[in-house]
DNA sequence: AAACATGTGTCTATGTTTTGTCAACGTTTT
DNA sequence: AAAACGTTGACAAAACATAGACACATGTTT
């Protein structure tokens, strides 16, 4: 921890989440860090300021007041922070480019954490990992530079062998949790397109379905989880209940291919007017199927934003909020 | 170490589910607590205001009036709450007296508002029926009285037919997020006995397991939750690895008999010495294979803490705190 | 039955404090 | 020159406080 490395503003911006405005304001009214400064009154910031301000950030985040907290020792704030059993609220939106993914540092180092607690099985260091990930770079980014690699980096592990089916099961079943608690901050703007996110019959895996819903839900769409497993007859008569604008499927098992492409098959045949999206490790063993009924195949989930877009500018349905978001 | 920490109105607001204008009415009419206030006239409140409002909060919930209830002490708040409702009935269970643990009209009310959300498809309004429920009653009662009668009533009707396979699969998910994070929530008293929770491989509900590592946790022990499917050789690896006291199974499909029979005996050959807890809507279907590798079977979740406590103070693992849960 | 009293949660009106954001303007870095 | 950073002062929204009124359910008295 003798890693005095020295960040500037722009940095801590996007490490925290937290405003220019925000940090400077916080540090003159209630001193909330000390940074050094360069030799021409830059601030630098080193690695304790900026697990502070994240700390600061997520109290905050949490109902308590900067003014009340912002005294406080870091020890102090985290088990302040550790004392509070309702869902993490939710951050404000990044405003990078999402398809900004790979090479940052940050990610990267989360990726790492995350991978190193599943490998530990410290399901409690998970979810920290995960929370403070979300704080860090934002909803968004943390759907699709961490979670998404992550499980594609645990799926991968799996079959060679590198990690155990328990490692693998635990860690599914803590990112099961949080994505579930993101997801139930719904806070549904009425009138907005309704995406259902589902998994078909014998597909048990849900991560992929969660993705998708989450990252509709950041797109201003209104989404129906339903949970895995979901028969043909269902997915169809929920989507049709709802009314919904689009239905998105997650396939991560290349189990029995007959029983699978007749479930697509029947969805589609109900559901004609409706597009149909599926995604997921496995989707691309069904990919003639896929072509075949005329859905939409996401290879990876960055691409879901933009198809999304496009699906509630030609159906005129809703034509508000979608770019703000 | 004085717990002398400050809460704002809007962090007790969030905790104890009360409004701010009712908490101030309580305070300037019963004087129901006395909170601090700051040179600017802003009340603090401390962990003590805060766990008293909870009682409070709790006991009118069960229709005690404020006014009399206001004046009495901490203590006999809590004998007050306890006598209404004997916690889990430690009893003779269902054969005797089936009506008397169900008539409590606050559970009776909020088992139908939730299956209400259900029906109607709302998860929004489950989650925050759930969550009030945790308020009003307590987490041993939210999941002995709540969500264990509601996951049988919507097993039940999904057999009848009355429920929608959609209504059930929202339910489970909802409901399967709700006890995930309570789960995470993990304060784990280090040296406590470890309890390994999960599924053996076939069976992919999750909501039985999560509530026996729940039940477990706040009977004081440690516990893995390990999600659902796992092969017999992966549960034992990780009672090992974990040295785990017990391991906790649910079972709820009645499926392919023969295979889960095999599992549940490879896991008892690997494990020994250590007591096997198998409960769940199936679980039944197996009794001769479960009294035959000497497993204990759990008829209802009401009886597992007992059994819990027994295996503590049979093996001397671990002999302290169990009593103070 | 009607009128009244009481207990309780909620709401409105109004004033104060807290807190995030912004504009204006100068300096440093790229 | 454009972008990023710094300071200061001002502002608007949110949070909090008080006091009083109201709605609605009790139970009691006329």
């Amino acid at each position: 921890m003798i890693n005095n490395k020295n960040y500037t503003m722009k940095v801590v911006t996007q490490r925290t989440g937290l405003t220019q405005h925000t940090i400077r304001v916080w540090e003159k009214r209630y001193g909330a860090v000390n940074p050094e400064r360069t030799s021409t009154n830059r601030r630098l910031y080193s690695d304790a300021d900026v697990e502070r301000l994240l700390l600061l950030h997520r109290a905050t985040a949490q109902g308590h007041s900067i003014g009340r907290i912002a005294p406080l020792s870091d020890e102090e704030l985290k088990t302040l922070i550790d004392e509070h059993s309702p869902p993490p609220a939710v951050t404000q939106p990044s405003s990078t480019s999402p398809h900004f993914t790979g090479e940052d540092p940050i990610v990267e180092s989360s990726v790492q954490r995350c991978l190193d607690a599943i490998a530990a099985m410290d399901s409690n260091a998970l979810t920290r990992e995960l929370m403070d990930a979300e704080i860090a770079m934002g909803r968004n980014r943390l759907l699709v530079s961490v979670i998404d690699p992550i499980m594609n980096r645990v799926g991968e592990m799996w079959s060679e062998g590198t990690l155990r089916v328990a490692d693998e099961h635990l860690a599914t079943s803590v990112i099961r949790t949080f994505l579930g608690t993101m997801h139930s901050n719904n806070r549904a703007p009425q009138g907005a397109p309704v995406l259902v996110a589902t998994t078909p019959a014998g597909q048990w895996h849900e991560i992929g379905a969660l993705l998708a819903s989450l990252t509709a839900q950041s797109a201003g769409w209104n989404t129906l989880y339903m949970g895995p497993n979901l028969p043909a007859e269902e997915i169809a008569g929920a989507a049709i209940a709802h009314s919904a604008s689009a239905v998105a499927l997650s396939i991560i098992y290349p189990g029995d291919d007959s029983l699978l492409s007749t479930e697509l098959a029947k969805i589609q045949r109900a559901l004609p007017d409706i597009p149909l999206l599926i995604g997921g490790r496995a989707a691309l063993h069904y990919k003639p199927t896929i072509d075949e009924i005329g859905a939409h195949y996401i290879g990876q989930l960055a691409l879901m934003p933009e198809l999304l877009s496009k699906i509630t500018s030609s159906n005129f349905f809703y034509r508000q909020k979608v770019d703000k978001a």
